[in-house]
Order: structure tokens, then C-alpha cells, then sequence
DNA sequence: ATGCATTTGTTCGTATGTATC
DNA sequence: AGATACATACGAACAAATGCA
């Protein structure tokens, strides 16, 4: 017989001991959204630790997005539906530390996007078109009511068109790279002089992603979706690194 | 003058006070990978809170992978460079408690593979061909060695295309979403009867892909990453989700 | 190589503000 | 309005682990 295989032994701290197997319950659908966790001080009971070890392990949950606790309720801490927000979170600061440049982020978005459009244009049923219709057009209402309101409407295409390509990943990588590019030039978009002829043109690019969309022509789909995003960003980007972005545009 | 426009107080906790704080140093730059924070019982007195919240504080800046702390160590925690270990936990959990299915995993790997692929062809040096040709070189060498070795020559030929691609973004979610995937269907890739007729093919795939990227012909090495991913993944997803991945070949 | 001082990991007790019944 | 139970926060203490003289 052959020799055992040790491992090597790692010391494992009691709170992530906590931590394991409260997301251990959580994932595998043994605690549902919505559900309540003991007490903290039931909890410290059941795992056999002190209060503020508990402590410590609810922080890491709710820093993770899956619990939240607030003082003075009778109920425990609370257990959340899944949101983004960590994998934003994440994504931010990897954009901030590691100097992911904007030009990177557009171009993440330019793949992502163009695909859920090919997608779209294949999947999308008369009910997401209606939407994508509804979205444009408030996009041309709000013309005149601001940025954040056309970027509300924008926001509201994208998110039709990557529901339409039915594919949760994408359209959450979608969302998050969106924010993010959008928190680095929106002040230079509020302040951009042509602003409006901006807008408009923009309004066409989505009228003309959205009839490819309707007329099932994915590829021209994809590559007009990679053209709007181009058009929209490429002047906020360094002129040294719109070249990478253009590689995208054939 | 205007009524002032008062903002709902949110009350946060003193250990955010604290995550903020630390978290700004070291996305600014103040605080570098390898510097060391004070110690714990110096940062309560610096923040003026009590040790407790400044541990509730550190389990946060913990668990999204900025610093590490250890028992006994004389110097306080330390900062860690940047890794997407955050980012591949919360993609985790996501893929677990949100039902992502594996098809959406595929999908969205198809999509950004073969953009990297794209990328590659238009921006790869010399360097990285003679990465990718020595990768292609160990996959071949490995089948007789078994898969673990196969995989990670696997990964050296994938990662060598998402450097030459230029962009860490999408380095980076490839290199999460594969180890998601890989995760999910290892068990079925070992114990596959045909495992060595598989991994023929396979290499046959990348010597194409090289090929194109090395001509320099980029929507071609998309195509052929695409239907590699395809053709290596799409028996284990279910029959009825493999038309939305068919959908990506053209 | 051996202690020693310091730090973290963990526990316990206590006081305070808050939400629910 | 009061009582209850909860989370928040503080402080002191001990054990285990680390680095350094």
C-alpha cells in the first residue's frame, strides 16, 4: 500500500468556522431569503462560541451580501436575496488597485453587450421588444428632463436587451461594468457642451440596434451594439488606447 | 435662497467607519501590498473605538482580500496585493444560490474566450506565440499524465491568449468563470470513458486557434474558440440549454 | 536553540440605544 | 407608554502563536 497523503494542516480561525457553515445553509437552499437566523446570542449556543466570534462571522456575512442585522429586531439577522452588490464591489476595486483603465472597461462592455445583443436577436420574445420600443422612447422624452433621467431610460434598454438573451451572468457583468464606467465619466458627460446632439445620437444607435434585434439579424446586432458603445466612450478614453477598442469594430 | 435639501441619516457602524477608512488608504495608494497596518490595539487607539469593532473591521477588509492578519505577529496585518479571489467567491455564489445553470457558465465563457481570441490576433508579440506554442506542447505531452496536468496546460495556452489580448478584465472573469465551470464538471471529465480521445481533440482545437491567431485572421480564432468550448463542454450541459451556446457558432 | 515580550484569537461581563409587542 | 429582547459597543482577561534578542 502506498504511503498516506498528508495535507498540510491549516489552522482554521472558529469564526470562519461560523461563516462555513451558515453559507453552507444558505447556498444550498437550506435557509431561503426572506428567513431569519437565531440570535446572536442562540447563535453563539448552537455553535458553541462567544458572542463576539459570532459577531465577527455575521460582519464577513453581511460584507458578502448574504445577511443583514439590525439593533433591536425581536428576529434574528435577516437572510438576503442575492444581489450583485459584492461582485460590484469586487469589480471596483479591482478597477481601482489594479488600474484597470477605462479603455479596458469599455472594451469589457463592448464584448459583453454585443453578445447579449446577438443573443437577443435570436431569443427575444414580442413582450422584450415592447420594452426595448417603451425605453427609446422615454429615451427621446427625456431629452430635455436631464442626464439622469436618459440614463435611466438607457439603462432600462440594456437591461430589456440582456434579459432577452437569458443569461443571468452576462446581464449582471453588464450592470456592474455599466456603473462603474459610467462613475468615471459622468461628470465629464454633465459637463460635455454638445450633450443634447450627443443624446440624440445615441438614440439612434439603439433604434438601429433594436430593429436588428427585431429583425433577428444577430451579427449586425452585435456589431452596431459595439459601435454605439465606441461612438458614446471613445472620447473619454486616452487616444493611445482607442486602438484597442477599434480592434473590436472589425 | 432655497429651502436646504436635507438627506435621510443613515446611521452607520462604527466598524465601517473604520473598513472605509482603511479601505480608501489602500485604494488610494497610501497603503501599498506588503505594508503593514498598526496593530489592533493601536488602531483602537487611532480610530477610538474599542478593540472588538476594530476586529469586526478587520474580518471585512479580510474577507474582500485587501489584508491577512495572523495570530502572534509582532507587526500588524498586512496589506495584500490585489487578487480576484473576492471576485471568484462572490461569482461562486452567485453561480450557487442563483441557479446560474451551466450553460449560462459556457456561454459566457464562449463569449469572452473568443474575444480574447480576437484581441490576441491583432495584438499578440512573438512572446506570447511561443507561450501558447509551448503550452499546446505540455497538453500534448500530458495525455498520457492525466488530467490534472492537462488542465493546467490547459490554462497556461488560455492565459497566454488573454495576456496577448490585453486586457485584465477579461483575463481575469475568464480565468473565475473557468475554474467555476472546471468545478463543476470535473468529476464527469474524469470518468469519461473517451477522456483521452477528448483531450485529442482538444489540442487539435487550440492548434487551430493558434493558427489563426498567429495569421492574424481574428474573427476566424473567435469562431474556432467558440466551437472549441463548445465541442468540449456542450455534452455536459442539458440537451434542452444547448441550443442558447448553438446559437453563439453562427 | 531558548526565553521573553508582544500580538492575535477567543471568551466573558456589562452598559446603551433601539425595534417590536 | 412600558416591557422585553435584540444588536451595538466597550473593556478586561487568558491562551496560543509569532518575532526577536
Amino acid at each position: 500500500m502506498g504511503s498516506p497523503r498528508f495535507e498540510p494542516v491549516r489552522t482554521v480561525r472558529a469564526y470562519e468556522r461560523v461563516v462555513e457553515q451558515v453559507e453552507e445553509a444558505i447556498e444550498s437552499g437550506a435557509l431561503c431569503p426572506g428567513e431569519r437566523l437565531p440570535s446572536e446570542r442562540e447563535l453563539m449556543g448552537q455553535f458553541s462560541v462567544s458572542r463576539s466570534t459570532v459577531r465577527e462571522a455575521l460582519r464577513v456575512l453581511q460584507a458578502r451580501g448574504l445577511v443583514r442585522s439590525r439593533p433591536g429586531d425581536p428576529n434574528g439577522a435577516e437572510v438576503l436575496p442575492f444581489t450583485p452588490a459584492a461582485l460590484h464591489k469586487s469589480m471596483t476595486t479591482l478597477a481601482r488597485v489594479d488600474e484597470l483603465s477605462l479603455a479596458e472597461l469599455v472594451q469589457f462592455r463592448m464584448v459583453l453587450d454585443a453578445s447579449a445583443a446577438l443573443l437577443a436577436a435570436r431569443l427575444r420574445t414580442d413582450a422584450h421588444l415592447t420594452e426595448m420600443d417603451a425605453a427609446i422612447a422615454r429615451m427621446r422624452e427625456s431629452l430635455t428632463a436631464g442626464h439622469e433621467a436618459f440614463g435611466a431610460a438607457d439603462v432600462a434598454f440594456h437591461d430589456a436587451v440582456t434579459r432577452a438573451a437569458r443569461n443571468k451572468l452576462i446581464q449582471i457583468c453588464v450592470d456592474v461594468v455599466r456603473s462603474i464606467v459610467l462613475d468615471l465619466v459622468k461628470e465629464r458627460i454633465a459637463a460635455a457642451p454638445d450633450g443634447v446632439a450627443l443624446m440624440r445620437r445615441s438614440i439612434t444607435h439603439h433604434e438601429e440596434v433594436l430593429a436588428a434585434i427585431r429583425a433577428g439579424d444577430g451579427p449586425l446586432a452585435a456589431r452596431l451594439s459595439r459601435e454605439s458603445l465606441y461612438d458614446y466612450y471613445a472620447g473619454h478614453v486616452r487616444p493611445g488606447e482607442r486602438a484597442a477598442l477599434r480592434a473590436l469594430l472589425e
